[in-house]
DNA sequence: GACTAACATGCGAATGTTTGCAATTGAGAA
DNA sequence: TTCTCAATTGCAAACATTCGCATGTTAGTC
């Protein structure tokens, strides 16, 4: 397991457990946006003996620690192991496309906020929903031979 | 019911019913980040006929579609209704203290994801988590006990 | 006002998720 | 290494959420 987790794990007070380092890998291996029912079939196919329950357990601990990035995407839970680098999704809503930014320009705001306001926010993970360039020519598109339909 | 959403409803090509007027004005009700029990509670005292499934169906639909802003906070789904005027929330992770930020101050965050990546995101109600002015302090303090404690 | 087609609801069953508790196990202390 | 105890697990039951389908309703048309 990725050594880097183990300590963190370690440091927080957690006990590292067969079951844990095989969920980790699992949501490693599912890659970004990990639904729960892809976690659980990595798991299963791992060792069955794994009980669903502390799939569920672990991804709650984790997530609350971040451990794991818990997102909702679609309305569904959504997982991604937290790696050393930080960064956050741009999610086209259309299409859904995913594309990454790095944390620095979302620290500008995070910034911007803090001067403001004194808050200081800590988004370990966005997920900024909207349209990816594309698909904002698509919308425009429509909306132009919508407005040619009112007067032909 | 609030003539606003009544005609969003319309226009998306829904249907006006008693079950939804009552479940949106429990939602109103219930205040901002509203949970489902909160949300179910109310609902049944205004008429108990109505069901379970019902209720999940309205809050799912209605959110899909932005007239109902749906965020997960402390794991757990709560619901408020879109109101005309957009605007964020910075909530504490220590304390849970609550404060909006106006559209305006994110907005300059979405423009600059524009400009430099072409992606036009469209936050409706973004959670911001962090830490207020007030438990930022207390956090410096812990930390600089701390510190303390490794060379008395 | 009556008619109709599509939409919405309620019911109950199927799924998905969380919880309490007894048994097990990891990791520090001896 | 063995001992110890709190943390973790598996199980099964409780609880929460979603789904399929038959029935009832809305809103537009005549």
């Amino acid at each position: 397991m990725n050594p880097y987790l183990e300590e963190r794990i370690r440091e927080l007070g957690f006990r590292i457990t067969p079951q844990r380092q095989l969920i980790l890998e699992a949501v490693a291996e599912a890659g970004e946006k990990a639904r729960i029912e892809d976690i659980m079939e990595r798991v299963q196919a791992k060792s069955s003996a794994i009980s669903q329950a502390t799939v569920y357990r672990t991804l709650e601990i984790f997530g609350a620690h971040n451990l794991i990035h818990v997102n909702v995407l679609d309305g569904q839970r959504v997982y991604e192991v937290a790696g050393e680098n930080v960064h956050h999704h741009m999610i086209c809503q259309s299409c859904w496309s995913d594309e990454k930014i790095p944390h620095k320009v979302v620290n500008e705001f995070v910034d911007n906020v803090q001067v403001k306001y004194g808050f200081l926010a800590q988004p370990h993970h966005l997920f900024l929903l909207g349209l990816c360039k594309h698909c904002q020519e698509e919308e425009d598109k429509k909306q132009i031979s919508k407005e040619e339909e009112k007067r032909p």
